[in-house]
DNA sequence: TCATTGGCTATCA
DNA sequence: CTGATAGCCAATG
């Protein structure tokens, strides 16, 4: 085992801090979506975890991560908060669900 | 070990 | 279609 900075998180939070920051802006992901791009479907739970206790907000675009149906899920910031940034990259939200959700999800490996 | 969690799926109104 | 509700499951502390 290596020695890992303290910027560097173990296993899983670490992957999916990763793999959040590789979404690029105007396109959002789920937690499902990670789940099992890191291989385990079943941990989306894990995922919203892992994004709330990021190590830095502003470094991981947790915002760009919803819910499988299109909700936003939660937020640390508030969900308000995440609604405008997601509308800002051009998302349209409706209640507190996405609009043609499917058309903005962006998927790892494809 | 237990409790907690930013979820997922399925089902019903 | 939207929303509310019920079980399930896996990592963190």
């Amino acid at each position: 085992m290596e020695k890992r900075s303290k910027l560097e998180l173990s296993g899983f939070r670490g992957k999916v801090l990763a793999s959040v920051q590789l979404v690029p802006r105007g396109r959002v992901t789920t937690y499902g979506e990670l789940a099992r791009f890191l291989g385990c479907p079943k941990a989306a739970r894990v995922i919203g975890q892992a994004l709330k206790r990021n190590p830095r907000l502003e470094r991981i675009p947790c915002h760009r991560v919803v819910r499988a149906d299109g909700s936003l899920g939660g937020y640390v910031a508030g969900l308000e908060r995440k609604k405008n940034l997601l509308i800002k990259e051009g998302v349209k939200i409706r209640g507190n669900k996405i609009v043609n959700f499917k058309k903005f999800l962006f998927q790892f490996g494809c």
